[in-house]
RNA sequence: CGGGACGUGGCUCAGCUUGGUAGAGCACCUGGUUUGGGACCAGGGGGUCGCAGGUUCGAAUCCUGUCGUCCCGACCA
């Protein structure tokens, strides 16, 4: 009898025979997995990255703008999340969550209760009492770290968390480019003087470089308007889109580049850094990055002793990324007529191994032990074992555009399996006595 | 919030102009034939036609209201 060899690695487990790495024991075999693809483009999707999210099923919509992220996307947004935290830990920045439900006294605090206006969601509880559910937390941070920093020996503080906002946008549009609720990295820092901000800013600014470099994302970091939350300086992180609601406008060789909010330069128009002549081009704000000074904590009292026993107030700055809109953004930047092509660093699996007839034993096997084999050696494997037509596998295969995918067929009868690369199209038999060590040349090679 | 469009089974849509008691393809269930790029045959299940009023002998269809969704614009820490 063949036992399968993911079996006998779990009977180990169980037995105690050793503890095995986690992703070994992960069954993601796709008969069991909640994938619901659709054949058909959805009537609601405009934009193609909407179009495959919901064809290749990511997600589904609750009600304008409110989603529901199905097994794959939550993959996905795991591993931006991923990349989000090494960065953020990189400079020293402390993961913390605070409540999206927030009462009205904080927001009066700074005046915004009156002043935000309908994109605030609010609410009342059973006693009457008004609540909001946070579009953002400048004022719970501040209240709750105002206590804690009372000196200039404590500064400079750094903290972030990812969480789920609500802003009751007035149009909520294109799938999870601007919802009603999304995710959101939000990080906030406390500083006794500019130069300490100023760092930190550079550290957030260089740390989001490395982010959207590593989720795959071209983008672009340019002059920003501070808007409602105030400030002396800002810049946003735009994904190059042309679906993007954003029009960046840049020098074509210079390093000038800002949102069209902030300059009226028209195309061809001279560079202001006095480099190259001006072009226009749309992005999706992926990222932000506020020095908010003393605005929030002089109207919350957040104050703090500096050297001179002076009592000074807090100096603020505030960093954000749309985690959701990342996963939009990468998308809209990599699929083809065929689906998705994920940047492996956040394709929600490495490897798709597709059994093209689970009935035929000598095929099932070796798909099998190919799944197992490729767990062992570290990758994250999908494995469709479902009993479906070969067209269809491929079919859902391409709209979820996993960097590589390994058909098992009737080549297993030579000892072969075919790979191919999904952003290149590349395809390849291989035989199976190799195929450990051309998986990993591919994976490697792919972006 | 202004302008436009659309709500008919899980998905895509027809039917509405000219009222007569709801259809197709895909998906799903059963059986059979198939099996490397979204199969075929036979049989079957599933829809108060967004909701509420009204007109009428009779409303998916006409009228009024309302709710929802999408697109353009305004708005968008």
């Amino acid at each position: 009898m063949i036992v399968p060899f993911t079996r006998i690695l779990r009977r180990c487990a169980v037995k105690g025979l050793g503890v095995l790495p986690i992703f070994c024991r992960k069954d993601m075999k796709q008969s069991q997995y909640f994938i619901p693809t659709l054949r058909e483009v959805p009537s609601d999707a405009e934009i193609r990255s909407h179009q495959f999210l919901l064809r290749a099923g990511f997600i589904r919509q609750v009600a304008a703008g409110v989603y529901t992220y199905l097994p794959l996307a939550k993959r996905v947004l795991n591993k931006v999340e991923g990349i989000v935290r090494e960065e953020l830990e990189a400079i020293g920045s402390n993961e913390l969550l605070m409540p999206a439900l927030q009462p009205k006294e904080l927001w009066d605090q700074t005046g915004r209760w009156d002043v935000y206006g309908g994109e605030l969601v609010r609410l009342k509880d059973r006693h009457n009492r008004d609540f909001a559910l946070g579009p953002t937390h400048e004022e719970v941070i501040t209240e709750v770290v105002k206590d804690y920093l009372n000196s200039y020996k404590k500064l400079p503080l750094n903290v972030f968390q990812i969480q789920t906002k609500f802003r009751d946008e007035a149009r909520p549009r294109f799938g999870l480019m601007r919802g009603r609720e999304f995710i959101m990295k939000d990080a906030y820092t406390f500083h006794a003087t500019e130069e300490s901000l100023d760092e930190a800013y550079h550290n957030f600014v260089k740390a989001y470089t490395n982010i959207f470099t590593r989720c795959g994302l071209h983008f672009r970091m340019v002059e920003a308007d501070s808007g409602q939350i105030g400030g002396s300086q800002s810049a946003e992180f735009m994904a190059l889109a042309e679906v993007g609601e954003d029009t960046i406008v840049y020098s074509t060789t210079g390093n000038f580049a800002a949102n069209s909010e902030v300059v009226d330069l028209p195309v061809g128009a001279p560079s202001p850094d006095g480099n190259g002549e001006i072009a226009h081009a749309k992005g999706i704000e992926v990222g932000h990055v506020f020095k908010l000074g003393t605005k929030y904590s002089e109207a919350m009292n957040a104050n703090f002793l500096d050297e001179n026993q002076k009592k000074q107030s807090l100096i603020m700055g505030c960093y954000g990324i749309g985690i959701s809109r990342v996963l939009m953004a990468a998308l809209e930047q990599n699929n083809d007529d065929n689906g998705m092509i994920w940047p492996k660093a956040i394709a929600p699996f490495d490897v798709h191994v597709v059994a093209v007839d689970m009935k035929k034993a000598d095929q099932a096997e070796a798909a099998e032990k190919l799944y197992a084999d490729l767990k062992m050696a570290g990758y994250s494997v999908l494995f469709d074992d479902r009993k479906e037509r070969p067209g269809v596998k491929f079919s859902d295969a391409d709209l979820i555009g996993l960097p590589i995918r390994i058909t098992v067929g009737r080549g297993v009868s030579e000892g072969t399996v075919e790979l191919k690369v999904r952003s290149t199209g590349e395809t390849l038999d291989v035989n199976l006595s190799e195929i450990a060590q051309v998986v990993k040349d591919k994976y490697s090679e792919a972006k």
